[in-house]
Parts: C-alpha cells; structure tokens; sequence
DNA sequence: GCTACTGTACTATCTCACTAGTACACGCGT
DNA sequence: ACGCGTGTACTAGTGAGATAGTACAGTAGC
C-alpha cells in the first residue's frame, strides 16, 4: 500500500490521501476486511503528521469506504468498492472538466489542447482492472 | 475586462487573477498600454478585498506583465504578450499533466479518460485568436 | 484649489490547513 | 498483568491566504 503527497500540489495532504485510498478501493488494490496503514505508521511513511492521516482516515470512516476496529486499525468497508469507483470517475472527471474549462477560457486552440493530450494518452496504459469481490 | 474568481477552485484568489490577467494578454483581449481595471474596481466586482487584487497587480508586475502608471491605474507592458503566451501554454500543460498523472494512478482505464476527453473536446471552440499587434 | 480617482504601503485580524504534543481506551501477544 | 501496538480526542501553535482599515502621494477634471 504506496502513498505518495506533494506538498506543492494544491490539494491539501488529507485530501490527497482521500483520494488515493478511494482510488485504491477502486481498483481492487485494497480489498474489503484489510487493513490500511495505521494513523502512526503512514504519518511516518509520508513524513506528514499523525493528525493529517488521522483526518484522512475520519473522513473515510463518515463516508463508510473504511471502518475503525478499535485497537487494531482501520479496514476497508464491505460494499465500498462500487461507491469508490462512482466516486473516482467524478472526482477525475470534476478535474478534467476544471483543466478545460480554464484552458477555454485561456484562448488556446483546440489544436493545442489536442496535441498535450495525445501525448499524455501515449503514456497511459490500457489495462485490466484487479478483480472485485 | 470580465475576470472571475471561484474561492473553492483550491487555486488562490490572486493566482486565479494573475493567470486569467496573462490568458487575456496572450489572447490579445488585453492589449500594450492598455489599463487594466483598477485594484478598487475589481475587488468592487468581483467581491474581494483590495488587497487580494493589489497582491495580483504586484505580482504581474514584477513579471514584467503590467506596469504602474502612478494615479493612473496599471497598464499591459509592451512586449509581454509573447511571454503570456509561452506562459498560458507551460500553465494549462501543467494541469493537464498532473490531472493525467492523478488518472493514471486511480486505475481508470484509457477508454474511461478518452470519452471524458472527446465530450470536453466537443465544446471546445477552435477559433482565430484575436490580432496581436 | 478641490474633488475623485489612482497605486502603494502599511497594521491588525481572521480562517484554514497543518503540526506538535499529550492522554486515554481498546486489542493482541506474551 | 504487562507491554506494545491501535484509534480517538483533545490543546496550542504556525504559516499562508485573505480581509479590513488607514494613510500617503500622484493624476485628471472641474
């Protein structure tokens, strides 16, 4: 279980950590039962605060993708998976329309909005998903 | 002169204006010599303090964007326009690249990202920009 | 000269995100 | 029972962004 934070992102740490456990809810990477890192260890990890993951991991919690076990940690919810993966097509989605929507405004053709992006799509792989439970 | 300022965007209320004030030069929508609104009348518009634009004002002029016209207002500084551009273009390409880089780590699927693309592709105008002289 | 605008330059305060530290209760293994 | 981990719940502080207010000097119009 990686995670990773740019400081310099605009997205505040606690939010980028919502994401990415999101993310790796819905792609099957973290399965329902398991446990995520604990509050202390990937506040080490990420060199951030225990608090900031602390936060992370409430927000989760009050949006049922993990589940506290007192005394253990926190593990992924059962029956998360489906919100996550709704939930990671609008997050990335909400995003994308944001870029375009500035890049719009910003007076650039749409011939140089094609080009960026067929470069990045060059870089993006096509593959299959980790199974679902 | 129409800027706009979205407080929950995550991007700063001055870097929203800096940005929005190098499109409208790049775009040729904001020509050398020409006043931008005055650091009153914009907070008026757009509801902000004085401050916050001034902060904006200040920034654009130390990058040699605008000039200051003491008890005049502030004005596009010739010869900035080919550095708008250049700077337009590295700004949107960021985005896009960290949106693509975000996408790439949730697990979607290249098919899930094009579709996305091609529905923002199809409101995006591929117009002549304005003359810059 | 007066008025109304302009930018500039402060001071003080507030909010939010984050940090640091501490303490408590729970669960597990020995 | 003890030790070591866990989450949870605070308190206090910092920095960045933003706000509010004030004052000064410059410019233009009357």
């Amino acid at each position: 279980m990686i995670l990773q934070i740019d400081p310099s992102s605009g997205l505040a740490i606690y939010d980028q950590i919502v994401r990415q456990l999101k993310f790796a809810v819905a792609s099957g990477k973290l399965r329902p039962g398991e446990l995520v890192p604990s509050v202390r260890e990937l506040s080490k990890q990420l060199a951030i605060n225990p608090n900031t993951v602390a936060r992370a991991y409430r927000q989760l919690q009050d949006e049922e993708v993990l589940e506290s076990v007192r005394g253990l940690g926190m593990q992924m919810a059962a029956g998360s998976a489906k919100r996550c993966r709704a939930d990671r097509k609008k997050l990335i989605s909400a995003r994308l329309k944001e870029v375009f929507r500035e890049a719009r405004q910003s007076g650039l053709l749409r011939s140089d909005i094609s080009s960026l992006i067929e470069k990045e799509l060059k870089s993006f792989p096509e593959t299959v998903e980790a199974d679902t439970p």
